[in-house]
DNA sequence: AATAAAGAGGACAAATTTAGTCGTATTTAC
DNA sequence: GTAAATACGACTAAATTTGTCCTCTTTATT
């Protein structure tokens, strides 16, 4: 419960390991799947969609590989899990609507309350702070 | 991700339906589980695992049924959770200690800053805040 | 005393979610 | 041309969560 997933932890490996390489090397994901003893093709599909979002910045071809780009030092962790996993949110009637229980619910704004709270403490982290 | 699980949200709802409850009336399982739309029991269940721990008060036979305490009214939010669902963690690693990562693992610390964070915010919150 | 309605709790089954694998295509340095 | 890397979709396996079933105990009522 309030579990993080294993792909949010790899990636955070990864990008930890991309913000302390300095020399702006061009990181393999073989090199961070092994080094960690994480799954290759899993590491690399968190690592793709990174990319797509530019949170890190992708080579491809031989000598290719991965390179975290200091703009993104201020991307914040709610922005990043969202990225991997969809939204934050303890019940999915924070976003979505269609639950059975409509009106009778009796939990649904003190529960936003506690939602609003870690969503703001998510977002006022970033990858920078996360670097420490 | 960083879901709230269907037992804790029934257990929240059932805890508000008895803190509303003026009169100390006892109310059944199958009242709240009609009324909600719950499994009963599934409700059943998780309200035994509180009644066990004295969050609310249980009497047995026809007539019996479950009441909410006064005195639990300062249960905070984290031990509650904990009792249905075990310790709150991003990641294991926060309580047990095997994992193949060990000294290698880079994320270890700064993830746990947030867990302390999450952490306090819901031992900051007691059930009797989420009465309004 | 018998019955029925409630809590207590263990064992199991179904469903969902998460984690991991495989195969193939594309890019590019050498 | 080859090999090493990213890109990406489909699939499988594993784990977790959710829900059901069955039996037992307690106790108010008749």
């Amino acid at each position: 419960m309030l579990k993080i997933t294993r792909k949010v932890e790899y990636a955070l490996i990864a990008v930890r390991h991309l913000q302390n390489n300095r020399s702006d090397r061009l990181v393999p994901a073989k090199e961070i799947a092994q080094q960690y003893r994480i799954p290759q093709e899993l590491l690399s599909k968190t690592l793709q969609k990174l990319s797509k979002k530019q949170i890190i910045q992708s080579v491809k071809g031989p000598t290719g590989g991965y390179r975290f780009t200091n703009k993104s030092n201020n991307v914040s962790m709610k922005k990043f899990i969202e990225i991997l996993e969809g939204p934050v949110g303890l019940m999915d009637c924070y976003f979505d609507s269609d639950c059975i229980q409509l009106d009778s619910c009796n939990i649904r704004n003190p529960i936003n309350q506690i939602n609003d709270s870690i969503r703001s403490l998510l977002d006022n982290m970033t990858l920078a702070d996360f670097a420490n």
